[in-house]
DNA sequence: CTCATTGTCAACCATTCGGTTGAATATCGT
DNA sequence: ACGATATTCAACCGAATGGTTGACAATGAG
């Protein structure tokens, strides 16, 4: 899953990261602090903020022991990107589609 | 992964799916026509198409043997409404902070 | 120096996933 | 009624996923 779009879509796919991104997009926080709020080991949330990173939605900087973690904007919005032009080019259509028909209802209502 | 969230980010973390999303942007197809592309059997694409459907990006109207499948354009759109939220929170945590290091500065060149 | 804190690494386990093959179902055209 | 076409269902396989436990590394504090 090299792809940065698949690793995006997979990271965010699962609950607890979509939480933590919520969280962290209220400011950076480091890993126990993240992990304090759910029933499960930090190493796991530790395993969830890397897959996070791998898919470069969020930065770790070592301040000591202590890791930050930060949430890259910029990463979620390529993701926006790309559903947003798929979903702006079916609207397209529909409103192609839309035109056909008023136009055909047209010429058979005035024959 | 009943939360219809959850099950929108894991179809389209599949490449072949994102493929699936972007042609049938363009148009309603049956199975075979979206499947002829792909090295892949006709099974493995109905199963992706299944995926698709279970999260709601995608719906199936039988025409006599064949199934033409829609994309749900909504459902796209409530995907870039969770990310944007996100994106456009830690947006504005940035904007707040650079204000609160500018007016540092300030402060700090006129003492 | 020692020790508590913070985080990672590694191995393991059950479940899910993407794909295959093979058989079944449904519908059209002749 | 029959055969071809379009799609699904079911069982199976190897790889990846989300979680655990236990050991290790690095740093700050007393």
């Amino acid at each position: 899953m090299t792809d940065p779009l698949d690793a995006s879509f997979a990271a965010l796919s699962d609950p607890t990261r979509r939480d933590l991104v919520a969280r962290l997009a209220l400011g950076d926080a480091t890993v126990s602090e993240l992990a304090a709020p759910y029933d499960m080991t930090i190493q796991a949330v530790s395993k969830h903020l890397n897959v996070l990173a791998a898919a470069g939605l969020v930065t770790k900087s070592a301040q000591a022991q202590r890791r930050l973690i930060h949430l890259e904007a910029d990463a979620l919005r390529r993701l926006t990107d790309w559903v947003q032009h798929y979903a702006q080019l079916a609207d397209q259509r529909y409103r192609r589609l839309d035109e056909v028909l008023v136009q055909l209802a047209d010429t058979e209502e005035s024959p």
